[in-house]
DNA sequence: TAATTTAAATAATCTATTCTTAACAAGAAT
DNA sequence: ATTCTTGTTAAGAATAGATTATTTAAATTA
């Protein structure tokens, strides 16, 4: 190894005689012996061929040299200080970010209240919230431009195997009606009912509008049956067209909290189908896992996830 | 030794390794095997308690910790290439101080020759010069306030043991007259002569004076009925009044060249009577001497040196 | 999928630093 | 003078760090 022309505790041993003005006080100040601290100054003053100390009289006195050694001898430490500063608020969450991956959904009606609560525990780790679609989150998880995050639609194969999926939540699409629809008198609907609705739908990239076709394809229905109205491209979107009237349309219940609590909305209830998707925790387990990382998977995520959840079975 | 928790070898590797992306690279460029590389990450990683590298992918790449500490780590080995560059300078002489003591004569007339002859070969090491009384100039030496000093005057007896005193020049001190003094067409004058003079002097603190006064006594001369017209404070002022026909005047030869080969001032030849005194460089053995001090005195001072100084016959 | 290649981790040994103790020298204080 | 303090020198001991050789794991190739 090329040699560096000194190392960390000869600047160490320097600084301590500069402000002592003793060889023996700076051993003592550094629990080390006084020919310890000898040693090291002579190897010092060898390596960069100056005279550091004036030894002889009665105190050590630094030099032309040593003054200007010493100059930058503490700004080194100062910055090593720094350092070690910087790296132990890291590991005690006082820096540090968090990087979460979410689905539209999840990304706006779950993660702004997880997000509240992580950053209520941990003030001075900044997070970032990703809000993409499922394909291009797992990549991001793959790759590590993202630490964890939730999502409900299908990932493609190969990242299945390359990534840790942990089953989460039940996210359950409920159909919501206008108050004002005739069917939401109902106590009970049938699967038959849907033919005689006008659905406000999410287009037809999305995520969620495709996970409720397949459900609904999967227990039996026949979808090109069902009338689309229109296709809008944020649940914000739909739920004022249902509002307004102009429609049903099967949405997530987390989005529609507020809705059913001020009554501006109705919920359906159908007797012979559940449409319902699988929340999915994914992070990258051939990935270094910041402090950050284990600590929102251990502390925050368990509060949110269904009792099935192998989160909540720690 | 209460431990740092890193070196600057380990911080040298991890800017190694993430430069490089390898371990085996970043070895490579060290000079060194892989394991040494290895091991000594590991190391760093168990003090700070942090992942720094994510292995396993095609690269090494940087977890949030290394990338921080990798930060401060190029800080750190900035600072510690400028601190080798700065003492290189200062060994080179590319950089540093020297600061020279002298009389006021010397500083005036001798000092700016010499330090002009060292500035144009060494015109990156600034030059002081402190002129002082020559008591004061011995302490400076003597406490290393001072490098090294040129003095015509006595040392305090303390002094002359603690400092190495070598013989540099002599210096002549020439009695000058107005050109147009009766006598100053006298081929030789004796001391009998000087009676007849009206003296300007320098007063009576000046170390100059004092000099003239006891060489004058010490060679039978008595010096209370030397007539004395005026007492001045500055040679240059002595000078001029010598030239305005007001006196005569023992002067330094070194500070009357000019006026010499202008022909506006006469120096008379004694015969009898030699004023002359020995300029002495001091310096302080006990003290470490810069490269630039050792510099000037191998160098420059044996040029100006009378053929007698120890200085010239090295 | 198996085989080859490459990189990093691990283990054992050895070397080289860098401590410590002890003896010594030089100044300062008493 | 001698006593105390401080720094240097020298020799032995402890430790850190490097090397070689081997193993493990991932990635490329056939």
């Amino acid at each position: 190894m090329p040699e560096l022309p000194f190392t960390l505790d000869q600047l160490r041993i320097l600084k301590a005689i500069a402000a002592e003005g003793s060889f023996k006080k700076a051993a003592d100040l550094l629990y080390v012996t006084q020919p310890a601290v000898s040693l090291q100054i002579q190897n010092l003053e060898k390596q960069l061929e100056i005279t550091i100390f004036d030894r002889g009289g009665r105190k050590a006195l630094l030099t032309e040299g040593g003054r200007l050694l010493l100059e930058y001898c503490e700004r080194i430490l100062n910055q090593c200080d720094e350092a070690c500063k910087a790296i132990e608020d890291l590991n005690s969450l006082k820096g540090g970010t968090l990087i979460i991956g979410a689905s539209q959904t999840t990304g706006t009606y779950l993660m702004p209240r997880m997000i509240g609560l992580f950053r209520q525990a941990y003030p001075d780790v900044s997070v970032q919230l990703k809000v993409h679609s499922t394909r291009r989150t797992g990549w991001s998880v793959a790759n590590g431009q993202i630490d964890l995050a939730i999502i409900g639609g299908q990932l493609p194969g190969d990242l299945e195997n390359l990534l840790q999926i942990i089953p989460y939540a039940t996210d359950e699409l409920a159909l919501v009606l206008p108050i004002s629809h005739p069917l939401a008198n109902k106590k009970e609907l049938l699967k038959e009912d849907l033919y005689k609705l006008n659905f406000v739908t999410l287009d037809s990239q999305s995520t969620t509008r495709k996970v409720v076709d397949k459900l609904l394809k999967d227990s039996g229905l026949e979808i090109q049956r069902l009338k689309i109205e229109m296709e809008l491209n944020s649940l914000e979107a739909i739920k004022n067209a249902v509002q307004a009237g102009l429609g049903a349309s099967f949405v997530p219940v987390v989005s529609i909290e507020r809705e059913l609590a001020g009554g501006t909305i109705h919920k359906a209830k159908i007797a012979d189908l559940e449409v319902k998707r699988e929340l999915k925790l994914i992070t990258n387990p051939s990935r270094y896992t910041s402090r950050a990382s284990q600590v929102f998977k251990k502390n925050i995520l368990p509060q949110f996830a269904s009792s099935e959840s192998p989160l909540r079975k720690i």
